[in-house]
DNA sequence: CGTGCGCTTGAGATACTTCAATGCTAGTGG
DNA sequence: CCACTAGCATTGAAGTATCTCAAGCGCACG
């Protein structure tokens, strides 16, 4: 499950901070004191590994340097809900830190490299440092305006939008780490996902991919993804172009929060 | 739209301590620290006045101690989408602590009373006082996980299971901050609005409500609503009776986080 | 006494599911 | 090198949950 960790060296700081925005609005000197107070280091998972497993204790707070990952749900009948998508980019999972019991599980779909902070830590970290506190407050917004963003789509979009959303978010997730330039990416989810996270079954995905492969607007094989057509998917996604940037506004009061009368260490 | 405003009276602090479990686990000078410093005052509003106006900027962050309310938003062909129902003991809403512009806005359906505090003040307030920060870390996690828990539902479950969740999950919010004993309680949302939450139209709310009654298991009429059959609906519900507990246990390092070397004023 | 809003009901349409079968590919053991 | 299996993609046919359209009803309100 964790077979090598390793403390992160220069190129896994150097990729998080590239990977991570809101990171990246972080000083050196808080990183380094935050990745030493959290005994931050490096865990690579091998595909259909666990990262957290539901109602298991949560010791730790990953961020996800390489690799995917789904976070999800089974209900008592059976049925799967992903409730996230986790690519280069993406903390699994700000809620831990909250909830004592998760009622969820975060699992690989490809090799994965993840930095990994002990979470009692980090905590701490919360309480003494101000620029680590503003940047797990964002990140916890960012999920919440997510989720509200994906039940919103469930509730009153049909199939074609979601599957349209669903590709042009990745997308827009791969672009804005640097992963690609091009429309154009490893997509190394199944149908299966696709369908548990838009709640269709993987027939109707399937019908649904082939529609949008019929009218040339995308190609998926052998784990690639093209897009050929952003425009009309974009159309079909009931999106804009600006939609694709993930940039987010740091929150409102950053400049207030930073400027504190707190020790940072 | 604020026709009203009064500083907080000891009354309507005792209403919000007993409606706002989370508050209540603060000491009383804090609560009235943090009253003071954001400017704290009632606000009464009438039906259909709008709390939050999406794309308008947000100045304050109300706590609902009574009536209820909608936030929800409307996409590009007209459809609404109902995020979350404010009964007291809601806060409106932990989201635009870090939003600088709102997609969603909130609307009261009756008469409604709540505490309003500044939010500027507010952020300053949670750089400062470890209770605050806490309390409102935990306030958004609650947010996240319900969103989650929306989210599955209307992916994964069908009409019948997601109306008797609403049903069951309004009732719980009544019951746990002490306006109801029974499972019968002042129910201002009309068929509509249940439809926009449960993402179906009132057609097919209006016949799976009928099969409720005509099953005994609930009663609907005039504003108010009588569970009959708690157990029924519940089964219904694929829910337990222990979901209708909505203690939150305290989250995690609440002791760390407390026991701070910062001042708390 | 009209007008509007919400509730109700029927009939027909459709988006999506279920069931079932087939084929492809990669991996595995012989 | 081949047979066998498992997982995934694909497709057809039939079923069903939910929607759309349309009409009528009751009640509150001006």
């Amino acid at each position: 499950m964790t077979p090598n960790e390793l403390y992160p060296d220069a190129d896994a700081i150097t990729q998080l901070r590239r990977l991570f925005p809101r990171f990246a609005a972080m000083s050196t000197g808080d990183l380094e004191t935050l990745f030493h107070r959290t005994d931050a280091r490096v865990v690579e998972d091998q595909p259909r590994d666990f990262v957290l497993r539901k109602d298991q204790p949560v010791s730790e707070i990953s961020c996800l340097i390489s690799g995917w990952a789904i976070r999800y749900l089974v209900l008592s009948d059976g049925r799967r809900q992903i409730l996230a998508i986790k690519t280069p980019g993406s903390y699994v999972c700000v809620h831990a830190l909250c909830a004592t019991h998760l009622p969820f599980s975060v699992q690989t779909l490809t090799p994965t490299r993840r930095i990994v902070m002990n979470i009692d830590s980090l905590v701490d970290a919360i309480r003494d440092m101000p620029a680590v506190r503003q940047l797990f407050y964002a990140l916890g917004c960012d999920d919440l305006a997510g989720a509200e963003e994906t039940l919103t789509g469930l509730g009153r979009r049909d199939a074609t939008q979601n599957i349209s959303r669903l590709i042009l978010k990745l997308y827009a997730m791969q672009r804005t780490v640097g992963l690609t330039t091009r429309p154009a990416f490893d997509f190394p989810l199944r149908q299966t996902h696709i369908a548990d996270a838009t709640g269709l079954t993987t027939v109707h995905v399937n019908r649904i991919l082939r529609q949008l492969r019929n009218a040339q607007i995308i190609t998926l094989d052998k784990g690639m993804i093209e897009i050929h057509d952003v425009d009309a998917l974009l159309e079909l996604a009931d999106m804009a172009h600006g939609d694709l940037e993930l940039y987010s506004p740091l929150p409102r009061g950053w400049d207030r929060l930073m400027a504190t009368n707190e020790s940072t260490d």
